[in-house]
Parts: C-alpha cells; structure tokens; sequence
RNA sequence: CGGGGUGUGGCGCAGUCCGGUAGCGCGCCUGCUUUGGGAGCAGGAGGUCCCGGGUUCGAAUCCCGGCGCCCCGACCA
C-alpha cells in the first residue's frame, strides 16, 4: 500500500485487496498458530447472521440440531477407504492425553460423517425411525498447506447436516432439496447467484456416491465452491452397520445425506461485492444496516444532534432496522465514513445541525447507482418510513449487479479445446462446453489450462443450444462448465 | 515438501554494502483548538534490532547455525 489510508484497488492486484479488506474491515485477523484466523465481532456478526438465516430454513425443512464431539477414533476414519484417502494428508492427529501416549490415536474432525454415522447405527433398529434429519454447528480442521483468511483455514466453522433415509429416492430427494435450499439462501440472503450442479467423479466428496454443488463467480472471475450436498448412498451406512428393519421384515441399510457451508461464505460475500473503498453488506446480513454520524461544532449543538441520533435510532429499531450511533467525539465525521464504508455498511445517515433545524436527514447508499446522487436529503419522517423497504431495494440491487456481472463473464457455445484454453488465460469466467464424460479430457484441462471441471449444470443454468461436440473431440454427452477456481 | 524473499517500537519501513548515540511515517497518550469526506498545534510514552554462537575495544550491521513469516509450484469447504 502506497498510501496507507488506501486499500489497493482490485484490479491492481485483487488478492492483496482481499487481504487488506479482511483486516481492515475488522473481519478478521491471523492468529499465532499457521493457518487459522480470529473471527473479530465484525466478521462474526456477519457470520451470526447467515448462521440465523440458513439455521430457520433447516428448521423449516423438518431438521434439527444436535452436536457430536470434537475427537474421532483413528480407526472410524479410516473404515471408509475412500474417505479416508480423501482426507489422510490433511488430518490433524491427537496422540497424547493426561501425559500419556494413546491406544489409539483421535483425529481431530475434518467432518463429522464416521461419528454420526456409527451413533445412528446405535439409534436406528426400524423404518419407523427413519428418516434422521440432523444439523450440527461445529468447527473443523483440515491441515491446508496454502490457506487464506475464510477461503481457506486450517480450523472453520460450518454447519453440517447429516441425515438416513430409508430408501435411495428419498435420500436423493433430501439432496437436492437442502441443495435448493442452499440456492436460495446463497441469492435471497448473500445476494450471490450460484451455479448449481454435479460435481464429476473426480471433483465430489471422498465417499460420497454423488456430490452437488453450488458455485460463485467472484469479481476476479473465479469459481469458489460456495456449498456442496451428496448423496453418500449406502457408504456410510455399511461400514457403520446402519441397518434397519424395513416393513417387509427384512434388513436393510440406510440411504446417508451429508451437505454443509461454512466461514467460506464470509469470503464469498466479501469477494462478490467489495468493491475498493471496502466490502458492502447484503443489508440482510449486516450487523449494522443503518449508520447515524451526528455532526456538530459547539457543545450545545452536539447534545441536541447526538439526541436526535439516539431518538432516530428507536424509530428505526421499532421498524426493525439495525441501526448504530457512532457518537465518538475523537473523530470527525469524514473519519467515520470512510470507516464504515471499509465496512460494508448499506446506508449512512448523517445528521447535523442544518439539518435539525429542518427536520431532515441527509442519506447516503454504500453503493450509488449510476446516475444517482450520492447524497440525498429527505425528511426525516420519510427516511424513517421507507428504510425497510429501501433495505430491500439495496438487498436485490446487489443480487442483479452480481447475476449480470456473472453473465457478462459466461462463455458459452465454446467448442474448440483452443478456444477454452483462450477464454481461461484471457479473460477468464465460466465456460460452458460439452463433455463426453471420458476423465481423461478432465484431466487435460486441468493439466493445461489450470481450471477444473466446476460442475454439470442443472437445467436451470444450461445453455440454450446443448452442445454436441465434446471439448475434448468426439460426442458430448452432457454440458459442463469449466473454471479457474479457489 | 521444492524455488524466491523477508525478519528493526502496535503497523508500514529506512539504516546493513562500508561496524561507532537506533531513526522516519502512521497509530497511541495528555492538553488546547477543531468537527458537513481520512483535523491542526504543542508535549509525551513505547525497542531483548527473530534466536543462539562466533569475530571485534565495540555488532541491527561481518561470519556460522537455527527458527518464524510472506510469495510462487503438487492436494482441498
């Protein structure tokens, strides 16, 4: 940073605005240990929120929460062979407690399906109890070499569901269910669209039959896997001895769901809307929606305006606005914009004593719109009044920026292996081709172009001419997008 | 783990080549004046110069060894 006011502009150099964002929004911070972060009030209010959001749609959808431990033996991660080679490298191992060695080691979860499972398997003796809809709120830890403030820490925190069902459909069902909800949770709430899809054989979970995901572009036009949900099929269940008597008398295993989000979605907002004075807040998200900067000279006039901050405040708290007074008088006033816009605040209302005298207020939106002023004076009364619903307009302001920032930087009708390689060492985004399915063609443009196989598009993302020709030659069977991810 | 860089008040850095009083900007504290887009002036606090060893009358600086952190390449929410 040159200027050490001046956060780097993100097309200068978009990782170092992203790291001097993280900090200087106090959304988070590094801690003493490689690799894992503080998550500062800021940062978690953001979180807490999203927790609250996603929390209410499990509930509606018939889940409940529960919490399993920390430790798991060695010997259950190791009872799913894919699983495990999935996650061996990256696991942190626990081998002494109370000054002695273990009998056996404990790892530390990297994710939680070997203990619930085995646990269901003590629960469940008949269909009737099934299905099991369980939620937990947890933190994990996956050993990362390369790790970056949300995107990538060796300890996050994330929700996951994990749930038996007893027959295949239902499972599936359940799947791409909590995949839509997923969706809708990424759009109405993050105001970030997503891409949803199946991820290929060499992109899903380790152990799972078939993984869904929901995939972000971010403003430097990579993909970040912002969710994912799989079908484990009978995995779990049969090296956990997950069985139950079905209504024919006959034994069975049950049919696994696990889906999961994490601290990532921080990342993801901050990457989706940031912009170079600072992140910008969903307003459904926001810890703080509404700002007051009283602004006075004497000492009489700051009693009067910080009261009318204060009394503004409870009128919008009545209407459900989260609103802040910033009233520290070691600051002036410029200070506190320039704060609370590296902080992603949706709306500041400034108010001195001008405007006291004509009883309005002076409003200023996070995000201008073209064309617009950036100021707007409007009678107190109103402000009060519309803040709900300018809220909102804010909110979905922000979700058609990014779908048409998204779409700008969408590729498709793209056949020709040259072409890809063009579009991803160029400009960049996402690209739609076709696909035969063969992992080596995968493979190929892994190795040469950098970008991975994000997902096989559901319909609602597919193009309108379905390709034929497969990006690798020959037939496609089936639409995939391609993308530099993180 | 391989390649490159870096370690000096809270943060960002200069000083290291050529050994000789440890400095600058920001931040912090106190006071006064300020406050409608990052305030000004005055005074002040704050350092095992990453660690260990060596050379020297004397080491932030030179030599040897270690450690940490950052960036780039193979795995990942």
């Amino acid at each position: 940073m040159s200027d050490d006011k001046k956060l780097t502009p993100r097309a200068e150099d978009f990782s170092a605005w992203y790291n001097e964002v993280v900090q200087r929004a106090e959304l988070a911070d590094h801690s003493p240990v490689r690799g894992s972060m503080v998550i500062r009030p800021w940062g978690y209010g953001i979180w807490e929120n999203m927790q609250r959001a996603l929390d209410d749609m499990f509930k509606e959808t018939g889940h409940e929460n529960a919490y399993f431990p920390l430790l798991i033996p060695m010997s259950f991660i190791e009872r799913e062979k894919e699983h495990v080679a999935g996650f061996k490298p990256e696991l942190a191992v626990v081998t002494h407690a109370g000054g002695k060695e273990l009998e056996e080691p404990l790892v530390v979860r990297p994710t939680s399906e070997t203990i619930i499972y085995s646990m269901y398997a003590k629960w469940v003796q008949s269909y009737r109890d099934l299905p099991i809809l369980l939620n937990q709120w947890a933190n994990v830890m996956r050993w990362e070499l390369r790790t970056r403030l949300f995107l990538r820490t060796a300890e996050f925190l994330w929700q996951e569901g994990h749930t038996a069902h007893a027959t295949d459909e239902e499972a599936q069902e359940e799947t791409l269910r909590m995949l839509g909800v997923y969706r809708r949770f990424m759009e109405e709430f993050i105001a970030m669209p997503v891409v949803t899809g199946l991820k290929s054989d060499a992109e899903k979970f380790a152990g799972a039959v078939r993984t869904y995901t929901c995939e972000a572009m971010m403003q430097d036009r990579r993909a970040l896997q912002a969710g994912t949900s799989h079908h484990l099929g009978q995995n779990f269940s049969k090296q956990f001895g997950l069985t139950f008597q079905s209504e024919e008398g006959t034994e069975e295993y049950a049919w696994n769901t696990s889906w999961g989000v994490s601290t990532r979605l921080v990342g993801g907002l901050v990457m989706t809307h940031g912009d170079d004075a600072g992140i910008v807040v969903p307003p459904r998200l926001a810890p703080v929606q509404v700002v007051i900067v009283p602004i006075f000279r004497k000492d009489e006039e700051r009693v009067a305006v910080v009261e009318k901050a204060h009394a503004l405040k409870a009128a919008f708290a009545e209407r459900g606005v989260r609103v802040r007074v910033d009233d520290r008088d070691h600051l002036n006033p410029g200070a506190k914009y320039y704060e609370w816009e590296r902080k992603g605040v949706p709306f500041r209302l400034e108010i001195g004593p001008r405007d006291l005298a004509k009883e309005q207020v002076v409003l200023v939106r996070r995000v201008t719109p073209e064309g617009e002023d950036r100021k707007v004076f409007i009678p107190e009364s109103e402000a009060i009044e519309r803040m709900p619903a300018l809220l909102e307009v804010f909110q979905g302001e922000l979700l058609e920026r990014a779908r048409a920032r998204r779409e700008a930087h969408s590729h498709r009708g793209v056949n020709s292996f040259e072409e890809l390689k063009e579009i991803l060492e160029g400009p960049g985004g996402f690209v739609y081709t076709g696909w035969s399915g063969d992992p080596a063609v995968e493979e190929r443009v892994k190795a040469e172009t950098k970008a991975t196989l994000r997902c096989i598009p559901d319909e609602d993302f597919r193009s309108e001419v379905t390709p034929t020709r497969c990006i690798g030659g020959g037939q496609a069977t089936m639409e995939v997008m391609w993308a530099r991810a993180y």
